[in-house]
DNA sequence: GCCAACGTTGGC
DNA sequence: GCCAACGTTGGC
């Protein structure tokens, strides 16, 4: 099994979104390195840390599941849609994606200052300098830390 | 709102 | 295939 953060802005879609969701196609991702993670790498039942972006403070605000893979991201189809894209057909799709399940919003925000704080999370993806990817692989140790600053059972 | 970092586009 | 120009992300 493998550990993932992935930043949506809360103004966009948020952890209660997903929370009354329940679940979510992860759609809108226009970045190859993000969709090829996506794509090759995720796998059902992969744990993810949901983070939010773009926000005051940002930071981990709680776990979801991966709970489908290899989904074609219906909106690249779609000209009204500000993640359309032309260059996609139906028989060429560009854009795939992850569904994912929610799990548990954390009693604990986690913003993002403390995890730059946090001596057990030296090489975490999100605090490097620049880091934009927004599909980030996490080690097992560092998901395990994040949790319990959250507040949420490992 | 600023701007650093980084990805993409397109001319050559 | 290089790289300058441009667009986007996202922290601050």
């Amino acid at each position: 099994m493998q550990y993932w953060l992935m930043k949506s802005e809360p103004e966009t879609y948020s952890i209660d979104d997903l929370h009354l969701e329940q679940k979510t196609g992860w759609d809108g991702i226009r970045n190859y390195q993000a969709r090829n993670l996506m794509r090759d790498q995720m796998q059902v039942g992969d744990q993810v840390l949901f983070y939010h972006s773009n926000a005051k403070p940002p930071g981990v605000a709680g776990l979801a599941v991966v709970s489908q893979t290899g989904l074609v991201d219906p909106s690249q189809f779609d000209s009204s849609s500000k993640y359309f894209d032309p260059k996609a057909s139906l028989e060429a799709p560009r854009w795939i994606m992850v569904e994912i399940t929610y799990k548990s919003s954390f009693s604990h925000f986690v913003p993002l200052p403390d995890l730059r704080q946090q001596k057990e999370l030296e090489g975490l993806m999100v605090i490097q300098k620049g880091s934009r990817l927004s599909v980030q692989p996490v080690s097992q140790q560092h998901f395990e830390t994040i949790c319990q600053m959250g507040g949420a059972r490992v």
